[in-house]
RNA sequence: AGAUCCGUAGCUCAGCCUGGUUAGAGCACUACACUGAUAAUGUAGGGGUCAGCAGUUCAAAUCUGCUCGGGUCUACCA
């Protein structure tokens, strides 16, 4: 043990950590502060896979500061908490990492690489930035496993979805269907969002935009439509159109329907066709009217009007709302051969199209109001489509062109996808020919922001596209009840963003067209008669022989006899199964999305249902995650939707093992208990991060300037961990001297006088109450530190925890405590009240390191072990290995802490009453007085009197009380006592109080009720419902904070005068000593020359002075030339100090 | 477009849930003081349309609605 505590000679914490990280690696802190809680009961983390092919940021060091504090605490709170590690390795950004590596395209897939070749290197790129991320990880000081963490492309991983997958299958929750995608015919494939949002593909173009109209049908739904139209005088045969408004005019010969919002206003105008000139009656919205009809023609003269003049007279005959227009029908505008409505049938056998339907997403901001809908090819369309039951067409192929059967439009080209020189734009073509037939009502350019393939440049379509889906609709319920029962933080995220997102939950779309991912294990014959979803390797093997029986021949042959070795493709798609019929069946080529990746991973990281099903058990659900709000709809939704829909089947497997407790209650389809998402980490500017902008913070070098634990400390404290963190070194240097230098200071400052005389706890803790008072007080506070932290830890705010250290370190413990009690560590014997002073700072040191080591792991571990080397108080190896303090109560003293603030009020007050009139702190003062206005304020004061008076350097305080009746007083309303008692007459009443006099306050208190005059009535009032405060004494300076208010006595006697020169010879006495570099100990002899008018002073306190600056005695001796000059209040003499 | 968070001093943030005296801290700035914790500390000062508008109320930074600005997520529209 060693016998003295460890002193620095700055701080440095970069130099500290590394020592630490090598105690902690040596020692195996992290596996120790795991297995020393075996048996405990565990608390339950997961952690959010990141993903290895990209370099950490600045970002990454917040969650996962949040996930090691929290886990450090519940470890220090006695649960065993196991942190497995994981990596997430599928995806396009792997896959587009590679590409941009090779210097390929996807379409080189396949031909210039083998999908092998492609996936080997795919799986090599995965984890290159691992060791960058595990040496952040070790750096930042987050313990995880880093040992056996889950990687999500191992095929024991890849199993358990599997797994999962068929589990889903067998309810019928996992099925093929059509989903409406981004979709490039140039590039031949589906694009994803994430392709979507790469920048540059959204861009401003030109295109043929047409405003057609729907003839509509005559009959009894109609009817009203004609009705007001025929109560106008009509000539002619009556024609009313539907209008609508299209920048794709390509899709209308797909179009199937018309979709009007319920609530919006629509006219009926009678007009004239601006093509052809014949008069007609359209139907738009009303809002939308003047964007097609000039002001001007509005009831104008339609028998005056001629072709080609500017101004088309109309007017409205009719308004109504869209409700009252679903289900009528319309003329199909474009029929051909293709579109008949037998072949809408052959493809939907009970389709009801040109009707108008109802959708909330129509609106009034462009176009007519009504929506041109082609179910195929676009996501709304399809959606209010379906739900009319108005069928589909795909009139386009995949390449982009018209399909036969389309009459002059067939086989051409819908956007110029060939880059063919005589392209002729097909849009244009068909505005032209419903111009010709009058059905055309305004064609014109028109320039939008329109999605390009990144690829190709060419503009995407949306297109409808094979998917397999998993029908999460149909546990919808269960997750919004489920969600309910998650400790959010923030609370709104979860009612907010995530509840609004599971209200509005749609299928998930599982499929992604790609090559390194999770495949789908589904099978299906050619004709999709039958299909097969595998839920293991053991299950796949076996019917691999089994196909090969069936089938003989060569099937399979690779994978016959030891069975499947890799999972990912192209190996199983080589793998052929086998119908009841005897029929092959192939694998569905879809990969999987990432997200059930990570979203499985409490099964998977397990290798459940496989292996480890104790462990599984155990470790389910999560009692805490962590990640981004980014992930509200990626992970935190994908772990909650399986964890839903696997409910059931977790319950079968854990009674497979005759589990005993009650699944029902441990394993109610929830996947974590709490979750916590963390806000984004700007720059100091509030602009996001980015490569582009070269704002991004390297987190390395971060820590390697400024220490992991200030990094931690900042970006825990500034701001709540789920507000956007504007990130700024200079908040971190301000943690570093702020918090870390006044807590190393503090630290030295007992390390430096414990040396001196030993202490090392060795003494029987001296009971606090026989400790002064401000020992109690300091421990008071200390306790009430304890209760308040460890709340705030266990409602997972650490910025409130992190806060309420920083205070009591910095305003408590170093500038009132150890300010005020500094001379009871250098002065007198080690005994009594020198031992208490040692033991309640040492104590207050202990218990704030233990309070702070889950957010600032390393410095809280240095200073621990030193204090801890010395007193041996605990035989753990690391502060993290330690309880965490448990807040004795009955040291709390909240009349105590009370009467300290008012200690610190009134040293303060006359501090700075000191100011004001420039009497410097050293001149002592008699006396100070404090007007009191109640028996326990005094009483209270009274207690803390000598900490006052040693504080300011007065003698003496007098007490005041209205019985001298020279005190000037105020009288305020008690708003929140009077005003739910006079309510309106609150303002009234409160002016008449602000007019009291000194006579009317005193007559008040003396009665104890007061009857006002308000507005010719009398209001009752009593004591309890007004403030009376002192204001002032006349003719003396105050100064008042609340309902505390003292005066100062400025005399300065010849006797204090000359008291005061004693300490500030002493003061200059211990500069010269400092200066001279002797020990703190050495005693001295002082001579003294001429004083210049101070040896009465001198002679007078020579006692004080003597023992103030360890000397024997002073000895006075005239015409002393040399020496040391020093100055005392403006005098100057000559002194030699000298060691005995 | 929808959802959500945020907007308080030059900067970073408390206070808002639960309305009530003169809206507080820290940093920065200025001045002074202190000097056996000294690469520390104290005191004082200037600095605010609490984003804006409207409403509820005797009383609004605080509650409600709208608007504006910023961020994020989701969606992508004729």
């Amino acid at each position: 043990m060693a016998n003295r505590y460890k002193e620095f000679k700055h701080l440095n914490l970069p130099a500290i950590e590394k020592e630490v990280l090598d105690r902690w690696e040596r020692e195996e802190a992290f596996q120790k502060s795991v297995s020393l809680r075996e048996g405990a009961p565990s608390f339950v983390f997961y952690e959010g896979p990141p993903s290895a092919n990209g370099m950490p940021g600045i970002h990454h060091v917040i969650s996962r500061t949040l996930k090691d504090l929290v886990c450090r605490y519940k470890t220090a709170k006695g649960f065993q908490v196991e942190r497995k590690g994981g990596w997430d390795t599928h995806g396009l950004p792997v896959e587009l990492g590679v590409e941009k590596e090779l210097g390929i395209t996807k379409e080189d897939i396949g031909k210039t690489i083998s999908v092998a070749e492609y996936n080997q290197k795919c799986r090599e790129a995965v984890l290159r930035y691992k060791d960058k991320w595990d040496d952040l990880t070790t750096q930042m000081g987050y313990w995880v496993d880093l040992k056996n963490p889950y990687i999500t492309f191992t095929n024991e991983y890849i199993e358990s979805l599997w797994w999962c997958l068929k589990e889903l299958y067998k309810k019928g929750l996992l099925y093929k269907s059509v989903s409406i995608q981004p979709y490039s015919p140039a590039a031949g494939t589906g694009l994803s969002s994430h392709e979507l949002n790469q920048p540059g593909t959204y861009k401003m173009v030109k295109d043929t935009s047409a405003t057609v109209g729907f003839k509509v049908v005559q009959n009894e739904k109609s009817q009203f439509l004609f009705n007001a139209a025929n109560s106008e005088l009509q000539t002619g045969d009556l024609e009313l159109y539907f209008l609508a408004w299209t920048t794709t005019p390509w899709t209308l010969p797909s179009n199937l329907g018309l979709t009007a919002g319920p609530d919006i206003d629509y006219v009926l105008v009678k007009t004239f066709n601006p093509y052809t000139y014949q008069p007609q009656h359209v139907i738009l919205a009303k809002a939308l009217l003047h964007k097609y009809f000039k002001a001007e023609g509005e009831n104008a003269d339609f028998s005056s009007y001629a072709e080609g003049d500017k101004v088309i007279p109309y007017n409205i005959v009719s308004q109504f709302k869209g409700r009252q227009l679903e289900g009528v029908e319309y003329e199909q505008l474009l029929p051909y051969e293709a579109n008949s409505l037998e072949a809408i049938r052959a493809i939907t056998p009970d389709a009801q199209p040109f009707r108008v339907l109802m959708g909330d997403f129509v609106t009034t901001e462009d176009g007519t109001g009504m929506v041109h809908t082609a179910p195929a090819f676009g996501a709304d369309d399809y959606k209010v489509g379906k739900k009319y039951g108005i069928g589909i067409l795909t009139l386009v192929d995949r390449e982009g062109k018209f399909v036969d059967g389309l009459g002059e439009f067939s086989g051409r080209f819908i956007k110029d996808y060939k880059n063919q020189a005589d392209y002729q734009d097909v849009n244009v073509d068909i505005s032209v020919k419903l111009k010709r037939e009058g059905r055309a009502f305004k064609v014109e350019k028109y320039e939008h922001s329109y999605p390009h393939c990144w690829r190709t440049d060419k503009p995407v379509v949306y297109y409808p596209l094979d998917a397999w889906f998993i029908k999460t609709t149909a546990l919808k319920d269960r997750m919004v009840d489920l969600n309910k029962t998650i400790n959010w933080k923030p609370a709104a995220t979860g009612t907010g963003r995530f509840g609004q997102w599971l209200e509005n939950m749609v299928d998930w779309n599982l499929s992604r067209s790609r090559y390194w991912g999770t495949p789908l294990p589904v099978w299906r014959t050619e004709d999709g008669s039958e299909e097969k979803c595998i839920g293991s390797i053991a299950e796949l093997n076996e019917e691999i022989v089994k196909a090969n029986q069936v089938l003989g021949g060569d099937v399979n042959k690779a994978y016959l006899h030891d069975g499947i070795l890799d999972l990912h493709k192209p190996y199983v798609d080589e793998v052929v199964l086998v119908s009841s019929t005897g029929q092959p069946m192939r694998r569905e080529p879809d990969l999987i999305d990432v997200w059930f990746d990570s979203g499985a991973m409490p099964y998977a990281q397990a290798h459940f249902p496989f292996e480890n099903r104790e462990f599984f058990a155990k470790n389910y659900p999560a009692d805490f995650i962590c990640e981004g709000v980014d992930q509200t709809r990626g992970w935190f939704y994908t772990l909650h939707a399986l964890a839903a829909m696997l409910k059931e089947s977790v319950h079968e497997v854990l009674k497979e093992d005759a589990y005993l407790g009650d699944v029902d209650k441990e394993y109610p389809g929830l996947a974590y208990k709490t979750v916590v998402s963390n806000g984004l980490v700007l720059d100091k500017n509030g602009n996001k991060m980015s490569k582009r902008l070269g704002n991004v913070v390297d987190p390395f070098k971060t820590i390697a300037d400024f220490g992991a634990d200030a990094t931690r400390w900042y970006l825990i404290t500034n701001a709540s961990p789920w507000d956007n963190l504007k990130f700024d070194l200079e908040g971190i240097k301000e943690v570093q001297r702020k918090f870390f230098g006044t807590l190393y200071n503090t630290y030295q400052f007992f390390a430096l006088y414990a040396n001196v005389d030993g202490f090392a706890f060795k003494e029987a803790p001296i009971p606090v109450a026989q400790r002064p008072e401000i020992d109690q007080w300091i421990l008071s506070s200390l306790q009430t530190l304890v209760q308040k932290v460890t709340t705030a830890f266990d409602e997972y705010e650490p910025t409130q925890a992190g806060r309420l250290i920083e205070d009591f370190v910095d305003e408590q413990l170093s500038n009132w405590y150890v300010r005020l009690c500094r001379r009871r560590f250098w002065k007198g014997e080690y005994e009594g009240d020198k031992i208490a002073a040692y033991q309640t700072l040492y104590e207050c040191l202990e218990t704030v390191v233990r309070l702070m080591a889950p957010i600032s792991p390393f410095f809280a571990d240095e200073l621990f072990l030193n204090l801890n080397a010395v007193s041996g108080r605990f035989t753990e190896a690391s502060v993290h290995h330690v309880l965490f303090p448990v807040a004795d109560e009955s040291l709390i003293d909240t009349l105590l802490e009370e009467r300290m603030a008012l200690a610190q009020d009134a040293s303060s007050l006359v501090l700075s009453l000191r100011k004001k009139v420039n009497i410097k702190v050293r001149q002592p003062l008699q006396k100070i007085l404090v007007p009191v206005l109640n028996g326990s304020m005094e009483d209270q004061l009274r207690q803390v009197e000598n900490l006052i008076l040693a504080e300011v350097n007065v003698k003496e305080i007098e007490y005041l009380t209205d019985t001298e009746g020279f005190i000037k007083k105020k009288i305020r309303p008690n708003f929140g006592a009077l005003g739910k008692k006079l309510g309106p007459k609150m303002k009234a009443v409160s002016g008449a109080l602000a007019q009291f006099g000194q006579h009317e306050i005193a007559l008040f208190e003396k009665e104890g009720r007061y009857s006002l005059p308000v507005d010719g009535d009398f209001v009752e009032l009593v004591l309890s419902e007004v403030e009376i405060t002192s204001e002032d004494i006349p003719g003396w300076t105050v100064a008042s904070k609340g309902a505390l208010t003292v005066a100062l006595d400025i005399n300065i006697t010849p006797e204090l005068e000359q008291e005061g020169n004693a300490r500030e010879f002493v003061n200059r006495i211990q500069k010269v000593r400092k200066d001279s570099g002797f020990e703190l100990t050495d005693r001295i002899l002082v001579k003294i020359g001429d004083a210049d008018g101070l040896e009465s002073s001198l002679i007078r306190f020579e006692n004080y002075i003597c023992t103030e600056i360890l000397a024997d005695k002073l000895e006075f001796i005239p015409h002393l030339t040399d020496g040391t000059e020093i100055e005392v209040n403006d005098k100057t003499l000559k002194v030699i100090v000298s060691k005995i």
